[in-house]
DNA sequence: GTGAAAGCGCTAACAT
DNA sequence: ATGTTAGCGCTTTCAC
């Protein structure tokens, strides 16, 4: 293996210029630079990972506990930590994948120094880990926003805008008996943070304007249709549909095209309803953004620097045309939406 | 923070016995042991990942590039991914979710000594990656069966017999012309192994039986669904039906049950195609066991044992009937299958 | 502008 | 059965 003392041979300098040639905490001599950075080049020299952390007390990679169980939308998962990778990766920073999912795991990976800092998903509105988080000295953000975790920082989706908007927007187009076909049965009961945002924004926004709304769970399968039957027999004024499920969303969509006189409004990534005909207007999960968004905030904190404690991405509505248009020159649409 | 040194005189002992109490590698009295061990709770020691690593020489990391791109099967990759997460948990190893998906990702994580192990998943059939790996003495496993991989250990489901154990089944139950509903195009331009694989086995069974087989990309959306009618418009012949795609697979299966006089057969993990009706037999893609079986390869090659260049999980028919079973009672219909 | 050397916290010889 | 100590490869004072 190469160390730092076989480049300082070669280069003819001493350890130290080396690192500081690398480091660039001192300035170094352009004569001195290039030779030592030949003899990087020249030898692929690599510093080693961990020698080098113990001895600046940092790591450079980011601790990651990311939910791979089931009900949650796999695709949205997928993206955000798409994001999250992607910004790590704009900052040198590696993710370490966190193999158990519990408060237990988060301490085991700040306590041993694995990590420089830690990122959350799939916070439950009470969840076990914010307590954790709160003890350690290691900076964290939560993709989520729980009920006592407005002591850390959070980086989420609006979702109890989204679901006010997709109210207001029903309202707005004449529906007065409107529903939420949301996550399965499972997420719901869990009470993960963004279902019962959603379902806040969605009723609240209901009330607020007078039309009855309703709440339903739903399978990640194709039985999600025959949930909309259900609630269409229970109650046959429903007009007005809102689905929050990835899996489900397709199936619903076309069952309520078979019905006729149903409006379908999906909440989802836009890749994902894109695909699906039939919908009326969309509000799309910037899922890859969370991902960024959660992780800009993150380094933040690690630079000291000044950060909101709550951070929420506001919810757009995309009309069906928009869409369309969107998928034909994503440049157009994107420059006429903003 | 914590050190050895701290635990040590806590326990009346020298930093060695500490350290020699944790790895268990020689004898200590009891008495010691405990006192030790009592230290060790009192003071919540955890050693510094980082120290230990430079003195051991390994990590307890093993690097994983993982597909965060579009296209594939999301759901499988997610599987694989939990499989790994959990397989690793098992032996007290954590999971570098390396940043960046190229050969160069590999060489940092290796070079800079991050990783005791790596482990790459989507591997094409002519990838740049095996050869950075074989360059590499960090011992590494493949995720896939490329072309020129057989010098490295290589892991996945047998989809080639997958393709021609679907293909022969059709056959048998009397159809004459059947088609393969795959992967998105870009997945097959990718030359992604898996792909390139199932296409081989499907196609090699058709020519050996006499009967016409042909491969159709499909997109991920309810399109898949004219993707169909257009292989019929092109074939009216064809009755029996391969797909794998998950996204495609129930807007597939929906259309095939409108048409009538078809017979579909679904490669994709059982949890998918028990939600899809309509489905003949299916083929299930053991997505967690896959994950599983590379780590414990990895573990295997960690060890210094001897274990299988390659390494493919059987591919099992399972017909619908079990399919249900399964679900309404998962024990006893494994028990039957077996 | 550069070098020497003292750690960082641990493991694993080499002691006894 | 336990203790002493020399590194592991790097960063960062201090010294010039």
């Amino acid at each position: 293996m190469v160390t730092i003392a076989d480049v300082a041979q070669k280069a003819g300098v001493s350890i130290s210029t080396v690192s500081y040639v690398m480091s660039g905490k001192r300035a170094i001599s352009q004569d001195t630079k290039d030779r030592v950075e030949a003899a990087i080049d020249a030898l692929e020299y690599r510093p080693h990972a961990s020698a080098r952390s113990l001895a600046s007390r940092s790591t450079n990679v980011i601790g990651l506990q990311a939910p791979l169980r089931s009900g949650v939308d796999v695709h949205v998962v997928m993206e955000i930590v798409a994001g999250v990778v992607r910004e790590a990766r704009a900052h040198q920073y590696d993710i370490l994948l966190l193999t158990s999912d519990d408060a237990e795991g988060l301490n085991r990976a700040a306590g041993a120094s694995m990590v420089d800092a830690l990122l959350v998903m799939d916070v439950e509105s009470d969840d076990p880990r914010i307590g954790a988080l709160r003890e350690l000295s290691t900076p964290s953000v939560l993709i989520g926003l729980p009920q006592g975790g407005e002591a850390l920082t959070c980086v989420d989706f609006d979702f109890e805008g989204a679901g006010a908007l997709a109210a207001e927007r029903l309202v707005e187009r004449g529906h007065t008996r409107v529903a939420l076909l949301g996550a399965p049965r499972e997420v719901l009961d869990r009470h993960t943070s963004y279902a019962d945002r959603l379902i806040r924004g969605f009723l609240g926004a209901c009330t607020a304007h007078g039309v009855i709304g309703s709440v339903h769970p739903c399978p990640n399968s194709v039985e999600a249709a025959e949930v909309l039957d259900e609630v269409l027999a229970a109650d046959p004024g429903i007009t007005g549909l809102l689905i929050h499920n990835e899996s489900a969303l397709a199936h619903v969509a076309a069952r309520a095209a078979e019905i006729g006189g149903l409006e379908v409004l999906a909440l989802s990534p836009a890749d994902v309803s894109r695909t699906v005909p039939g919908l009326a207007d969309s509000i799309e999960i910037p899922a890859e953004g969370i991902g960024e968004a959660a992780t800009e905030a993150l380094f933040a904190l690690l630079a000291g620097e000044p950060t909101p404690r709550v951070r929420l991405l506001p919810p757009v509505l995309v009309s069906r045309r928009d869409l369309v248009a969107d998928a034909a020159s994503p440049d157009e649409a994107a420059a006429e939406s903003a």
